[in-house]
RNA sequence: GCACCCGUAGCUCAGUGGAUAGAGCACCGGACUUCUAAUCCGAUGGUCGCAGGUUCGAAUCCUGCCGGGUGCGCCA
């Protein structure tokens, strides 16, 4: 057991237990980061009233039953009632010591679950927005923090690859030709494809009508639309594939369950909604109204399952999700990674799946994701005012990361200057979604993501790539430095204590689902890191046990960055 | 009208009911014959939108306002 607070909370509830009997042993001693100390226990203000004591009665109390002599160099009553913590330097070097041979960094193995994760969730024939990619960055973070917590993570990429556009959209991809130029557009810039088809329909009436026919014969299961159907989600993937490959995101093909796989469940959805008596014909199409969702002017919102002409929408497949996660997939929580605007409509899917009785014990979460706004405070737009394509916006990232290594590393090879440009580029976008908490707009800014100061991708990476090159100029193998640790030096034992909270933070992302917390940890051990770099000669040390205690804690420091950075989707190069 | 998000330093944002509300940027002042200065150290900067309430204690919880954003019947 690495994390302090952890331990300090035991070792607190055990004196409570002693000191006012077992009824207290389960109390919570709000162990918390201290400015007057490591930590503090802010148990005794709370108790004072329960015990019917004085506050520092109860924190003298506390204390005198405190058995955390291994622990803790300093124990003192303040304020009111806090009872202040100092750890023992030989404390928090051991505990850094056990680190170095923990290959989980002090993260915790938790009970498995069954967690569906629903996220990216691109629409076939259109380009992925920055939306998209926010919900993309995010839910693969999550994947990967989840998994890493020893949860069974079932990545679920819910493509829009169904409804009513498809008959304008395979009308014009018969139009062109499936090996056209035309065609290839969509594995390049799919929405100059959809533009395209977009025109035909709305400026003409026959190619209007075949494409509503074409609907008919698609929903039909008409031999082959379905080609041409399937035709066009191919190449749609290839552009998918080239952006995650692009952003280094875990999904596959393997993960694709798009709203056209739950096909087959839709209709007898709302048959049994409707023989449940959950959901009603209204103005023609099949609908749920629950209590307490109501529109404009007091009317009820209804959550359309059928629509008037007997087509799916999103409520239907939506609630398939649900159905299939839980039944399926066996679901313990059914993460649902997608757009803020959409909360209402979740609501009321999630309402409606609980009265059909779909849901049982399974916990469905939003993750509610904030727009993405430009400098100006609004949605990210090109200056001509168009929709910014995802693969520019990523390209352009690598540019100018590749400006700046350019000028400060013209040793290195053009080929190396471009490996570095890439990760740091396309790390430097991925993290400021991250480090940002994910259900509020954010505004994007490139200046920003890309400095080398802050919160930022490359500031962590810049850190990684400095302890690498201490271990490249010693001729020394990071696995080596084993230590032992001791901690003298204030700046030594500030990276030490820091070091220990890594599997706390890490826990805390996959409690929370907010990945903008492990980012805070990291940038704030970086910055330890920094900090003990200036002031503390590593390699240079005079003292060879001062010089091996260095090197484990910079070789810890390098393990913890690269998993949390790794935990995040963002690589950090061998050198910056 | 209803729902969700937001309102914290000039700007971008953190903040687990605990003491004097933090960080980065910007601005100002310092530190390079370096282990990568793409860095570090320091200073300045606050009516936590407003008003009540709960509490020993509220930026945090509750209620009501004010302001901004988004969504709300056949796109998803």
């Amino acid at each position: 057991m690495a994390d302090p607070q952890e331990v300090l909370t035991q070792r607190v509830q055990s004196a409570l237990g002693a000191a006012f009997g077992a009824d207290y042993a389960e109390t919570d001693p709000v162990i918390r980061p201290s400015q007057f100390a490591d930590y503090q226990a802010n148990a005794a203000l709370a108790l004072a009233k329960r015990v019917g004591r004085k506050p520092r009665d109860v924190a003298a109390e506390i204390v005198a039953h405190l058995d955390v002599a291994d622990v803790c160099r300093e124990v003192e009553i303040s304020g009111p009632g806090f009872v202040n913590l100092t750890l023992r330097e030989d404390w928090i070097a051991g505990r850094a010591q056990e680190l170095r041979a923990d290959d989980r960094l002090g993260t915790p193995r938790q009970e498995p679950r069954n967690i569906p994760i629903d996220y990216s969730a691109p629409n076939v024939a259109k380009e992925m927005h920055v939306g998209h990619l926010r919900t993309t960055v995010v839910g693969d973070a999550l994947a990967r923090t989840l998994e890493f917590l020893g949860h069974n993570v079932i990545r679920q990429n819910h493509i829009g690859d169904w409804g009513t556009p498809f008959g304008m959209l395979i009308e014009h991809l018969l139009e062109v030709g499936e090996d056209s130029a035309d065609a290839a557009l969509l594995k390049t810039d799919p929405n100059a494809f959809y533009q395209a088809a977009r025109v035909k329909f709305d400026g003409d009436e026959e190619f209007a009508a075949r494409s509503r026919g074409r609907v008919v014969a698609l929903q039909g299961g008409d031999a082959e639309t379905l080609r041409l159907w399937r035709d066009l989600i191919e190449l749609s993937k290839a552009y998918f594939n080239r952006i995650y490959a692009t952003l280094d995101v875990t999904l596959t093909d393997a993960d694709l369950a798009g709203e056209s796989t739950y096909n087959d469940m839709l209709g007898p959805i709302c048959d049994e909604l409707q023989a449940k008596g959950i959901a009603e014909v209204s103005e023609g199409a099949l609908c749920v109204f629950l209590d307490g969702f109501t529109g404009r002017e007091g009317k009820p919102v209804p959550l359309i399952v059928r629509k008037s002409d007997g087509g799916y929408g999103y409520g239907s497949t939506d609630l398939a999700t649900i159905k299939y996660r839980t039944e399926e997939l066996k679901a313990d929580r059914i993460v649902y990674v997608i757009g803020a605007p959409q909360s209402l409509h979740l609501q009321m899917v999630y309402e409606t799946a609980r009265k059909a009785d779909w849901l049982g014990d399974t916990e469905p979460v939003h993750v509610q994701i904030g727009n993405v706004l430009g400098t100006d405070g609004k949605i990210l737009r090109t200056r001509s005012g168009a929709p910014i394509r995802l693969m520019a916006l990523l390209d352009e990232a690598v540019e100018r990361a590749a400006k700046v290594v350019a000028e400060t590393r013209p040793d290195l090879d053009d080929a190396a200057r471009a490996a570095i440009a890439r990760e740091v580029g396309i790390g430097a976008v991925k993290y400021a979604d991250l480090s940002i908490s994910h259900d509020t707009e954010y505004i994007f800014d490139f200046d920003r993501m890309l400095a080398l100061n802050g919160n930022t991708g490359p500031y962590l990476q810049y850190a990684t790539a400095r302890i690498r090159s201490i271990f490249r100029k010693g001729g020394l193998d990071p696995a080596e430095a084993t230590g032992p640790v001791v901690v003298t030096e204030a700046a030594e034992r500030a990276l030490a204590l820091r070091l220990l909270g890594f599997g706390a933070a890490v826990a805390q992302v996959g409690d929370t689902l907010e990945p903008h917390r492990l980012c805070a940890y990291l940038f704030d051990l970086a910055q330890s890191f920094t900090s003990f770099y200036e002031s503390c000669p590593v390699l240079k040390a005079e003292d060879p046990s001062v010089r091996a205690s260095r090197l484990a804690l910079t070789a810890v420091t390098l393990d913890t960055l690269v998993k949390g950075l790794g935990l995040l989707g963002v690589t950090a190069p061998e050198r910056m």
